[in-house]
DNA sequence: AAGACGATATACT
DNA sequence: GTATATCGTCTTG
């Protein structure tokens, strides 16, 4: 009785299934929905791509120099939010995995609308087509009205705002992998993992590697 | 106390 | 293709 008026079809993913290593967590991400519940209506999406972030063994984790103030909720137990702001005016989203204790986290990359489509649209007027509403990590948090006080949200929880669902089950031959968006470092390890999709966003090379091309030389 | 820099999106040449 | 808005967080003084 925790979804008001809306029952799911899909059973809640539980805690111990996200308290695995971020490579496994993400994979086993890829088709599940997330769901955000408020006064303004539900939105229901279907992940089709994810990152693994990991602890003080990747640089490009923001648990790579210890626990903050910001980051501490990748440290807490597997199956909550962590939600984090970032270049003044996005928020991204991202499902804690691993033990309490232990950092690590799926950033949500892209995702289709599956439900609740005319209030994500609402959320995000400037996208030019349904496939654009939660293409890239701060239009997919957009969608869903996230921002910083969902932070922590326990995504096991039937009576929480947000909730993680199991979907139609992908095959392990349907995921691509490849290095991560945007990140200049560790770009030898492939932990973007997505599927087919009109949602997936565009590939980006690190910052510092790609502005080069034009200012030297 | 101050400065640098993003796990980005969007507009523009 | 690249330029830039915009501010919280972390690093350094």
């Amino acid at each position: 009785m925790s979804v008001a008026g809306n029952p799911s079809l899909f059973r809640q993913l539980s805690r111990a299934e996200l308290a695995v290593d971020p490579i496994d967590a993400a994979k086993l991400l890829l088709g599940c929905h997330l769901e955000s519940t408020s006064d303004a209506g539900t939105v229901r999406i279907r992940l089709v791509e994810v990152e693994a972030y990991r602890g003080g063994d990747d640089p490009a984790s923001h648990c790579y120099r210890g626990k903050t103030s910001r980051n501490e909720v990748m440290f807490g137990p597997a199956g909550h939010l962590y939600v984090y702001f970032v270049y003044g005016m996005h928020f991204c989203a991202n499902v804690v995995s691993l033990t309490d204790g232990v950092p690590g986290a799926v950033l949500l990359r892209g995702a289709e609308v599956v439900d609740g489509v005319e209030l994500a649209r609402s959320r995000r007027p400037a996208a030019r087509s349904d496939a654009e509403l939660a293409k890239g990590p701060a239009r997919l948090t957009g969608v869903l009205g996230l921002e910083r006080g969902h932070n922590g949200v326990d995504l096991t929880d039937p009576d929480s705002p947000v909730r993680l669902l199991a979907g139609d089950p992908v095959p392990e031959s349907a995921i691509r992998t490849g290095p991560r968006v945007g990140v200049a470092v560790a770009m030898d390890v492939p932990w973007r993992f997505w599927v087919d999709s009109p949602s997936v966003s565009t590939y980006r090379r690190g910052g510092k590697a790609s502005r080069r091309s034009t200012t030297s030389r």
